[in-house]
DNA sequence: GATATAACTTGTATTTTGCAAGTGATTATT
DNA sequence: AATAATCACTTGCAAAATACAAGTTATATC
């Protein structure tokens, strides 16, 4: 997998977090849950970025391991499923915010995208709320 | 090396910061100059987590690159070098204290770490402030 | 019954990582 | 002055992780 099992057991806070989230497919995965209300395999599959199917399969099965995300039955399809964060993977939305603002300072590439930055900007509070409390 | 030269290019501002700073051995690399005071390549090697030389050797080529770290010459010892953080670099204060808030709620494991979430704790925007700021 | 869809799994080539050992430029020791 | 340490890497190779293509299983639709 990625660092399964054995984690450095340092217990140093940092490393706990790259071990439950902190890597590229991750990350890429609960911001499509968190910020873009993708909830499928397929959904995530589809996302820009381009995961292969085999790293999807490993890193749902990870965050389902470390309760950041749950699986259930689509109830209007029954041979697709619905990923879903709970209270431990919405509580990651202060971090995921803090990367936005922080690529909003320094991405200085012309077609950075600003749209979620706009709406931290509007109303963090009530933005960042919405985000952490159950069900959107 | 990680995910080097051609980044995604989807203008997503996660996407930036996880292809500017976020694997795992970057961001120890950054704890420890951010919260640690380690400057110098031994230092970081000797990290409880034990990256490997090559590894972070290629790391701090990346960062350097992407303007977070700067390199150059100890003035006292003219076979050591000294890395530290730029503006960019000490701009991902937030990132990282927002891991250890999470990690501080979620981390079940007795021997969890947690001096520097109570420092955060005490107060967060002078610590924040000072992380921030030039030479500490 | 045949075809399609969704969510995976499997196989394999390529890339990245980890580990051990080696190099070059100082600096300290005998 | 020669010899040994130290510091910051680099190199070579085996092991692990990743990307890509193709195949499988369980529904669902025609």
């Amino acid at each position: 997998m990625r660092n399964d099992g054995k984690k450095r057991n340092s217990g140093c806070p940092v490393t706990y977090g790259l071990d439950t989230f902190g890597d590229r497919w991750s990350l890429l995965v609960i911001r499509e849950l968190l910020l873009r209300g993708k909830k499928t395999y397929g959904d995530f599959l589809a996302a820009d970025e381009g995961i292969s199917t085999n790293i999807l399969a490993d890193r749902l099965k990870h965050l389902e391991a470390e309760g950041i995300i749950v699986k259930s039955r689509d109830p209007d399809n029954r041979r697709s499923f619905t990923y879903s964060l709970t209270q431990k993977g919405r509580d990651l939305a202060p971090i995921i915010l803090e990367i936005i603002i922080w690529s909003g300072m320094h991405d200085k590439r012309p077609h950075a995208r600003r749209n979620v930055l706009k709406k931290i900007n509007k109303d963090r509070e009530g933005f960042e709320a919405s985000l952490r409390s159950p069900q959107d």
